[in-house]
DNA sequence: GCGGCAGTGTTATGAAATAACATCACAGGT
DNA sequence: ACCTGTGATGTTATTTCATAACACTGCCGC
């Protein structure tokens, strides 16, 4: 993705500094936790950051190694779902992709913009508390994760190209 | 899924009857707007109607036959993706599997509620015009289709069983 | 120092979805 | 009736996504 689409784009992948300066955030973070960043992990959420959209789990899996070997599958796997529970990554299940999280607060619960034109994707502030939270409170359901996802086109998708 | 818990439920799947009815209604209004309701496509959406609850591709595909052969994966992706464009089912994409449509009006945009113990499974009606769209009008997108699907437990799995 | 546990490496397989192309059925025009 | 185009299906194969299972490793606390 990223190269979908001819709309031009102001905002670039992050740089490799703001990168370091997130990985190691996290990894602050996660010390503190108990939790440990181990060179996997911090592989993956390295390249989702700097992606700064979905990867496809596969594309991960062949950017893994720096000299261009490819990781195994569950090694790739692995770090997702430890950084997915750990709320800095989130799974897009529309498209089966994932991206870094960019959502200060520890709201866990995180809705997506999702651009089909160019791939761009935006992290909103989830709506659970709202109309799906009534929803759920009126059938006597309890929440647990909620998977919120909407396609449609980004403001410079909109205009032609 | 289905036997998934060991909670009770009183709603069990819809009685042949209703599926009868329900599967007669949708070939009705196929043909009113031009539209062919084949063989495979009954055949799929009356195995999502006895179902009532989500059901993964492959076991559509493997009770396909009447004389239990089952299905070539092609044809069943095919009558799904042409009942999901005719709103009478929907893909479930958090976890991969199809329901029938079970809300009248022709909304398109629907939420569902999860059960994660049972699998049951309750189409509500979708709050994309709430705050999601309040998001995306924030954000500039454009929004032509969404995916909202909250996992948790029905009221029947909240007590132990 | 050793027992347990969290993390990894590795092999293999399972599950979900689609590509590509041949063939068939049917409505519409002439 | 006949052709003809379009939409649907049959069929083979492949691609993509994800996990099972099990051996090994390294660390932390006792």
């Amino acid at each position: 993705m990223g190269d979908a689409c001819h709309h031009h784009h102001s905002d670039g992948p992050p740089g490799e500094a703001e990168v370091e300066r997130a990985l190691s955030a996290a990894g602050t973070r996660l010390t503190a936790e108990g939790e440990r960043m181990t060179a996997a992990r911090s592989r993956v959420l390295a390249l989702l950051l700097g992606a700064g959209e979905p990867v496809k789990a596969y594309d991960l899996i062949a950017r893994f190694g720096e000299d261009g070997q490819p990781a195994k599958p569950p090694t790739v796997y692995r770090a997702l779902e430890f950084l997915e529970r750990k709320g800095l990554a989130h799974r897009i299940a529309s498209i089966s992709a994932y991206v870094a999280c960019t959502s200060e607060g520890r709201d866990h619960a995180a809705a997506f913009l999702i651009c089909d034109c160019c791939g761009a994707t935006q992290e909103v502030s989830s709506p659970v508390a709202g109309d799906l939270g009534r929803a759920a409170a009126a059938a006597g359901y309890v929440i647990d994760r909620t998977t919120i996802e909407a396609h449609g086109r980004c403001p410079a998708c909109r205009v032609p190209a």
